[in-house]
DNA sequence: TATAAATTAAAACGAACGTTTGATTCTATT
DNA sequence: AATAGAATCAAACGTTCGTTTTAATTTATA
């Protein structure tokens, strides 16, 4: 696989790194640009009123448990590669990574709020950073599901995830703030 | 820094593969005695009675935000290593890690089940695979959380991330289930 | 069609890496 | 103290990998 000379990689993208970023950086603005119009679709149809929560969280994971859009590609890969970039932080993604983060995290968090308001900024974040970490785990485990979970998930079941996670990131939003 | 002679590595451990897989194994199989020891007192305190949730997360998690047992390594080393390996299942690591996430799971599984005994077992599996998800996702992203969060979490705050995560997973485990 | 530029292909270069070798030092046993 | 085995070291070996080079081919432009 990968039929495709070398050196012509390096031509067009100067070194192995650059080809990295450029093909993070597409995958990225893809599905965050998928991200935003659909978000603001929704914005647009709810006029006034907040937007679902259940609806601002399909929105969020939809476009990593689906197919890649363009490409003919493989489910999930773009996935599989986002969520390792988040975890091993090379020199080099990791500004980019930042960025995209915050443009996906101030608009959806802006969302997200008016449903938790009663949520402390830090708390919210540490919350956003949980379900984050749950949804980028899911995606790059899904593909041996039967064995870690002993048959009583299946593998790369994109489907069944997307809607479990779905319901565990809205319980994680609306529990209530504990003083404790 | 590693001012040891790499023909002695060889010579020990044969391979770098070996080594990698002795290191992980160690740390894995420390931080999962500490973890199954905890449990054991837990239980044999307890009794007959259920042991508080927040207590059997706390020794799920604790082992791994706390600094590293017998070796004065810096604070957080094993929990990056082993959250990576789980996400980038190189193929001789795979079977041992998912020995070791298998030992953990029955134990812990059988413990918190007593907490939320209506729930299915496939449900059980998804919420704590979330909850494990999110734990390492916030271990490998603890050392720049100040930047992702904009100033609004502290980094390397292992102290504080504990605190949020027990809490986060215990209502993640006793949220009821939704029939939808 | 003629010419220049862009792209590709094949080969080779050079640095980095994992490993092995052979000599040397340390440790333990008698 | 003498000897054998284990452990360590500096050096070198062989491979892999990213990159560059050179030539051939395609594409665009006049």
């Amino acid at each position: 696989m990968a039929k495709v000379n070398l050196a012509a990689v390096n031509y067009h993208f100067g070194n192995k790194e650059s080809l990295y970023c450029e093909i993070l950086r597409r995958r990225l603005r893809s599905i965050n640009q998928r991200r935003l119009e659909k978000l603001g679709s929704a914005i647009e149809v709810a006029g006034d009123n907040p937007i679902p929560l259940t609806l601002i969280i399909d929105i969020l994971a939809r476009p990593l448990f689906e197919p890649g859009n363009n490409t003919k590609e493989k489910n999930g890969r773009s996935s599989r590669l986002i969520g390792r970039s988040t975890v091993e932080p090379l020199p080099f993604t990791q500004e980019l990574l930042a960025t995209e983060l915050h443009l996906i995290t101030s608009h959806f968090s802006r969302a997200i709020r008016k449903h938790v308001i009663n949520l402390q900024p830090a708390e919210f974040m540490w919350r956003l950073n949980f379900v984050i970490g749950a949804m980028h785990h899911t995606l790059a485990t899904l593909h041996q599901m039967t064995t870690l979970t002993r048959g009583l998930c299946q593998n790369d079941d994109y489907e069944g995830a997307l809607r479990h996670f779905t319901q565990f990131a809205v319980d994680t939003f609306t529990t209530p703030p504990r003083r404790s």
